[in-house]
RNA sequence: GGGCACUUAGCUCAGUUGGUUAGAGCUCUUCUUUUACACAGAAGAGGUCGGGGGUUCGAGUCCCUCAGUGCCCA
């Protein structure tokens, strides 16, 4: 028989989109259980998640890929065990960041503005968009692996989605829980929209802070204000002072007159007012201050708006008309400068409101605006989490999202935009309005055909909300919905906790009456090596198409996976990547040895009654500790660590020690068939735990290693075998049996002893091809060595011939070196290059420390230690305690 | 101003009911191209776990405090 040679290192070009088509088409992406299948059964468990949909024009980034590797863990694990795992995938339509895409091709290329070509034909233009470059994204998925049910994609914006968004506008507004009406909200001139408070970011930054003077009326007196802003001046309606400040009280009920303007505005006593901040004096600007805004609430004051939508001077701001506002300050500074109103200036600290998107600084604004009253749905919210019906993970976020939650406002929704749901509300001539689920041909008041629909658009997080079970069908009572909702995981960053999973949990139980996932697993952000940020201007920007190209997929999502702990940032670095590329390849040789070993067993008659070594049962043993770890820290969301012990286990227990003896047992009639046999489960149930980690490796060096075993006189083993490791069986723990852990203890003493030997050899720079002679002195550990020769011999590069073990000697050997392993003396008899002096320092070293360990464990076992601990802890300790005197005697013995 | 993290080997990080000589990867030194792998193997160097105090038989782990760094909210 012909068997197909395996390159020499793992080739993952040749290999990631084969398996991923394979996968795909093998329609092991679909939940095997499926409700709208003939065959369905209600009483299999699902397992859910709801992609956090990326936008449909954006590309890749390694936050992506941190949330795409997260999820396809967790989705791929559950699989593995049985559930009917469904992982939902789709794009969000992204309002802004769309339209501002879309708009900018447009001029680059046709300059036009949206304007000029109207709202429709935008529209259109942004759909066209939208089909050319919106499967760009889910396309880099794949790259990663997803393993997505592709036939359930949605789209933010699709039909189905849309009619959801609709059917929770409504719900909402007949509940009384949305409002339209003027209010302070964040504009940002730029975008020419309103923000909600989420999409305000602020920055610390320097600028000038102006000090001026507010004359009173028909005096030459004067209230000393400061302010960073003083083209506000032209809309200020009051000024306010502490009502027990002893500088100003006096003016309160007076009237001042406003620079430049003239207007007359009266002097207002608040105790909001700090006296100690700037001059102790605050100017009133409702129209453009939040707190302002508050103040002018309790007092009554009018507000003036004095900017319009990109930021210019209204009719308001008199000769500043028309001006922006920075050139309106400019000037208006200047002016009140000439007419010896103006104090001085000073550089001044302080936070800065930007647009999160645009980045350009963002005004305060009284504007018409549809809002969510937060309330109910904040309380509710709380409750879910406080119940424990979600739990977030790590649980310290459970205390930002409290917070969060209790101090919430009312949620500005409305976005003066195209793109995205248009709020379905349509207005008569006389004002009237009409929400409705379905189009309205009239007005549902008067009846009046002549209706127009309001001209915004719904923030995208307001359909976002919706995501886990518009996707699923809802407000339809679908298949899916019924069997797959409430999902299970939330896996997100923490990033978007208030943005998008509040927002999810706060709609879901609005309305489903059901907290839409039962866990949020935050993780965190990926930054560079360094831990800064990746930016663009920086240029530390890591591409993940780039390190999958250089690297390979698996390479990437190992090091996301294994180089972080829940909700904590990570730094990555390309040399990370090539480490875990190297441990794809270490799976891929371990593989080839593997199916060789078993390839080789065809033309060699088969041993019936095959013996289990003592290294194939540590190997075993070490491997059901593995599975019991593993699945511990699955349960407790520890991916990172669980990865990092499967690493260890494959690359330091199963490669350079078993496989290593594996090529000696080989070479022997009576072990040969169950040594074979032991490589092939332990590396089929180490390539089942890895999988979802490594899915691309694991899955192909999986797949020959199911060929090779069909084709060879061990096929019993993968008679249960399915055809793809993608759905073959998670390893599930065992209750830990007795002789595991003699089976690890022996084994430790053998490779204590191989690397003691192995250390002289370095040591003593003897070449490694020199086959040395020796002579044990074992005492207790007789048979066992007896049993290990073969072993001990082959690893540590020993003569086998000139191998002699005795319970105890009556005498030293002459001219050589001795090793003292526990109670165990190994003679390497090295004529001529035995330094007397030298092996005496050694020995001293070594009775030294040894000393050291008895000192230390005979003063804790005289402590209370051996009173108050665990008492197995106390005899651990104790046998410890004799192993270093049985050392500590021999070494002793050797020095006389 | 309020809150949350982080500080462990030269670098990047693990270390979850506190259990007794602190781990990994990268880096560094020496040796080896042995038919799974040089994207490798063997051996080794490297840390008073930010400082101080406390609880405990026992603290990297729990508590207090100080310092530095980062993030979120106002």
């Amino acid at each position: 028989m012909t068997k197909k040679e395996l390159p020499k290192a793992y080739d993952f070009k040749s290999t990631e989109s084969r398996i991923y088509a394979m996968w795909e088409a093998g329609g092991f992406f679909k939940p095997h259980n499926d409700p709208n299948n003939k065959n369905f059964d209600p009483n299999v468990k699902p397992f859910v998640i709801s992609i956090p949909p990326p936008n449909v024009t954006g590309e890749l980034h390694i936050g992506h890929a941190m949330f795409v590797s997260v999820e396809d863990l967790m989705i791929r694990y559950h699989r593995m065990k049985g559930y009917s795992a469904l992982w939902v995938p789709g794009t969000d339509h992204a309002g802004i960041a769309t339209q501002l895409m879309v708009e900018k091709d447009l001029l680059k290329n046709e300059e036009v503005t949206r304007e000029e070509l109207g709202r429709d034909e935008f529209i259109k233009r942004t759909w066209e968009w939208k089909k050319k470059y919106g499967s760009i994204i889910t396309t880099q998925i794949r790259r990663l692996g997803a393993s997505c049910d592709w036939d359930r994609e949605r789209f933010t914006l699709d039909e189905g989605l849309s009619a959801a968004v609709r059917e929770a506008f409504v719900r909402l507004y007949e509940k009384g829980l949305i409002y339209r009406g003027p209010r302070l909200i964040n504009w940002s001139p730029g975008l020419k929209t309103a923000v909600s408070d989420l999409e305000v970011e602020y920055s610390e930054e320097d600028v000038q802070l102006y000090y001026f003077k507010y004359m009173l009326k028909d005096s030459d007196e004067f209230i000393p204000v400061a302010t960073i802003r003083p083209e506000t001046i032209l809309g200020d309606t009051a000024v306010a002072v502490h009502p027990e400040d002893e500088r100003y009280k006096k003016y309160i009920g007076k009237t001042v007159i406003v620079p430049i303007l003239n207007r007359e505005i009266p002097v207002i006593g608040d105790d909001y007012v700090s006296m100690e901040f700037g001059t102790g004096a605050l100017k009133i600007t409702p129209g453009h201050d939040p707190n302002d805004y508050a103040i002018a609430q309790r007092h009554n004051l009018p507000i003036i708006s004095v900017l319009d939508v990109e930021a210019k001077v209204n009719a308001n701001g008199g000769k500043y008309q028309n001006q922006d506002r920075f050139e309106a300050r400019k000037n208006m500074w200047a002016d009140m400068k000439a007419a010896n109103l103006t104090i001085k200036t000073e550089n001044y600290r302080t936070t800065i409101p930007r647009s999160q998107r645009g980045g350009e600084i963002v005004e305060p604004m009284i504007s018409e605006q549809w809002f969510v009253k937060m309330e109910s749905l904040a309380s509710a919210g709380l409750d879910a989490v406080r119940n424990e019906k979600i739990k977030i993970v790590p649980e310290r976020f459970e205390k930002t999202y409290f917070n969060w939650l209790e101090n919430i406002k009312d949620w500005c929704i409305s976005r003066q935009l195209w793109w995205g749901h248009r709020i379905p509300v349509w207005y008569c001539d006389d004002g009237h309005m009409t929400v409705t689920r379905e189009d309205p041909t009239q007005c549902a008041t008067c009846g009046s055909k002549n209706i127009r629909q309001d001209d915004d658009v719904l923030d995208t997080w307001f359909s976002s909300g919706l995501w886990p079970f518009s996707t699923l069908g809802w407000p339809g009572q679908t298949p899916d919905l019924t069997y797959f909702y409430p999902t299970s995981y939330m896996e997100t960053g923490y990033d978007i906790l208030f943005f998008w999973v509040a927002r999810m949990i706060m709609m879901g139980l609005e309305f489903t009456n059901e907290a839409p996932f039962h866990t949020v697993y935050l993780h965190g952000l990926v930054r560079d090596e360094q831990g800064r940020k990746m930016s663009k201007t920086t240029g530390n920007v890591i591409d993940p198409l780039i390190v999958m190209d250089e690297f390979g997929t698996d390479a990437l999502r190992f090091t996301l996976l294994v180089g972080s702990t829940p909700g904590n940032d990570t730094n990555v670095g390309v040399k990370k990547v090539e480490s875990n590329r190297n441990f794809a390849n270490k799976i891929w040789n371990v593989g080839k040895f593997v199916i060789s070993a078993i390839d080789s067993l065809d033309d060699r008659p088969k041993t019936v009654n095959g013996q289990k070594t003592l290294a194939d049962s540590w190997i075993e043993a070490k491997l059901q500790k593995l599975i019991r770890n593993v699945e511990r820290q699955f349960q407790n969301f520890q991916y990172g660590q669980a990865g990092g012990e499967i690493y260890e286990f494959i690359w330091s227990d199963f490669a350079d020690w078993y496989v290593e003896i594996a090529k000696e047992q080989m070479k022997r009639e009576d072990t040969r068939y169950s040594t074979v046999e032991t490589l092939a489960r332990v590396f089929d149930t180490s390539l089942r735990l890895l999988h979802p980690f490594t899915p691309f490796v694991t899955e192909e060096i999986w797949g020959h290693l199911h060929s090779a075993l069909r084709e060879s006189s061990l096929k019993d083993i993968c008679k249960d075998w399915p055809q793809a490791l993608i759905v073959a069986k998670f390893p599930e723990p065992t209750e830990e049996e007795s002789w595991e852990a003699k089976s690890i203890a022996d084994f430790e003493l053998i490779q204590e002893l191989v690397r003691s030997i192995r250390n002289l050899r370095a040591e003593k720079g003897i070449a490694p091809s020199k086959k040395l002679s020796a002579i044990i002195s074992a005492s207790d550990k007789t048979d066992l060595i007896k049993n290990q020769s073969q072993i001990i011999t082959s690893l540590s590069g020993l003569d086998h011939s000139l191998f002699t073990i005795h319970e105890s000697l009556k005498e030293k050997p002459q001219d050589s070196t001795a090793l003292i392993v526990g109670s165990i003396e190994i003679y390497l008899p090295l004529a001529g290059m035995v330094d007397v002096a030298n092996e005496k320092a050694r020995l001293e070293k070594e009775l030294k420390e040894a000393e050291s360990h008895i000192q230390r464990l005979e003063n804790l076992l005289n402590s209370d230690f051996a009173n108050k601990a665990p008492a197995a802890l106390v005899q651990k300790e104790k046998d410890k305690l004799a192993s270093y005197k049985d050392t500590a005697e021999k070494i002793k013995a050797q020095l006389k």
